[in-house]
DNA sequence: ATATTATAAGTGGTTGAACCACTGAACCAC
DNA sequence: GTGGTTCAGTGGTTCAACCACTTATAATAT
């Protein structure tokens, strides 16, 4: 979670909240084609309007969790089959950690796409973009702040849309759950050499560099990830 | 867009459309950080609630179009760091038709993810889903449903709620454009023959093989779907 | 008896008016 | 200046009622 050095001010709206615990309900205790109750029902259960419960509805049917149906009802749908990022972020925020089977998955993923992003990024850059990537590198923001910048320029910088808006997915977690990794000194040097090699790979226009570099990094950060969880276990057990 | 041969029957709700109409005027009017009128003022504007208003506020804000302030207002936020998946197909939907450079966009990544996630599918597939896998090739459904079925099949079977939840996003905009490319008898033999090909390759649990299997088709599918663009724009210029 | 057509009950969709809670700006007191 | 007060504007919530759709059932026609 975002590190607040004053507590956790919780401060979420009514039908956020209803959201929250509908999405526990349905993931807990409920199957794909279940019937929910009625709009009417679930306002006088939880004892508030109909129209804020209306509000949730809309965001669960949104994120892929229900199928509501005029004149029938409320329906869950098989999340599996229809489910998106969206739904997977609110799963993964429902908890206050990132389960580790969620993480190796996003790593994953992650080692497959982002390598292949930066090498079109090596090839479509522009003038501007190669200065913005500069001011970033040189720039005094945080180290985290700084790599989530790389990586949304990188992104931006590969030309395709589906890329942005798959990395805004892991940018979005990472940024709430990536200090801890740089937490660490040696995390943290790794990835201002990863962004300066990053650079002159582009100003030269290698791809295939800025492929194998990125990869080189990705690897890394997954050995240090799963070593501190490991060291986790061994402690706990 | 689905075939209708009744010819397009609007029967969308009110907040339905006031998402498509609010939708289309934020991409093509307005620039990130601008502030809408307020929830009282676009009721009063169309002519409708302001209950039925928030509620297609709800969903744009789900979608990561807008960021409402309690207080202060709704203000657009910028889709490139801020937008996902949903937000994309939505953007495909307000057209009738998709663009070519997405659809690009689409191939690519298709191309890169799919084939990792065959060959880690290959390795934890179970014998109940190469049952349901043997039933889908066998089955007599259109080749369409079964393309989508066996892809959904990999994407469970690769044991990645990632590559389950990109994937949804490919089936649900292949499920509605991808009729016009199996209209071509060619195209259909050689998803079958991938099918049956894949079935072998998950059998004998080699992931290299069903890797190279699936890239090769498809390499097939894109080569022919630039052929049939080229075609169309050939024709016109 | 069977098929068809009303009807009723239950559901989501929409409305209007009112009030609560938060934000920002202008103003006031110190 | 600094801090508190007030006020107008905004989103958040409530209430009560009605509209529109779906399903099952009862009434009717054949």
């Amino acid at each position: 979670m975002k590190k607040n050095t004053l507590g956790k001010i919780q401060k979420n709206t009514l039908h956020q909240q209803i959201v929250a615990l509908l999405a526990k309900r349905i993931i807990n205790q409920m199957q794909p084609g279940d019937k929910l109750p009625s709009e009417r029902d679930i306002a006088a259960l939880l004892d508030v309007n109909r129209a804020t419960v209306r509000e949730a509805l809309k965001k669960l049917e949104t994120l892929g969790f229900i199928e509501i149906r005029h004149g029938e009802g409320i329906f869950i749908k098989d999340y599996l089959t229809s489910g998106n990022l969206e739904l997977l972020k609110m799963m993964i925020y429902l908890n206050d950690t990132i389960p580790l089977s969620i993480l190796q998955n996003l790593l994953e993923i992650r080692r497959i796409i982002v390598p292949q992003m930066a090498a079109n990024a090596s090839e479509n850059i522009t003038r501007e973009e190669l200065q913005q990537f500069e001011a970033i590198v040189t720039g005094h923001d945080t180290i985290l702040e700084k790599d989530l910048a790389v990586h949304q320029l990188i992104a931006k910088a590969s030309r395709n849309l589906l890329y942005i808006f798959i990395l805004n997915f892991f940018n979005q977690i990472f940024r709430d759950f990536g200090y801890l990794y740089f937490e660490n000194p040696d995390n943290q040097k790794r990835s201002e050499i990863f962004h300066r090699e990053l650079l002159e790979a582009f100003k030269a226009k290698n791809s295939k560099k800025a492929y194998t570099i990125t990869r080189s990094v990705l690897e890394y950060t997954e050995k240090r990830i799963y070593a501190y969880y490991s060291q986790i276990y061994n402690n706990k057990g």
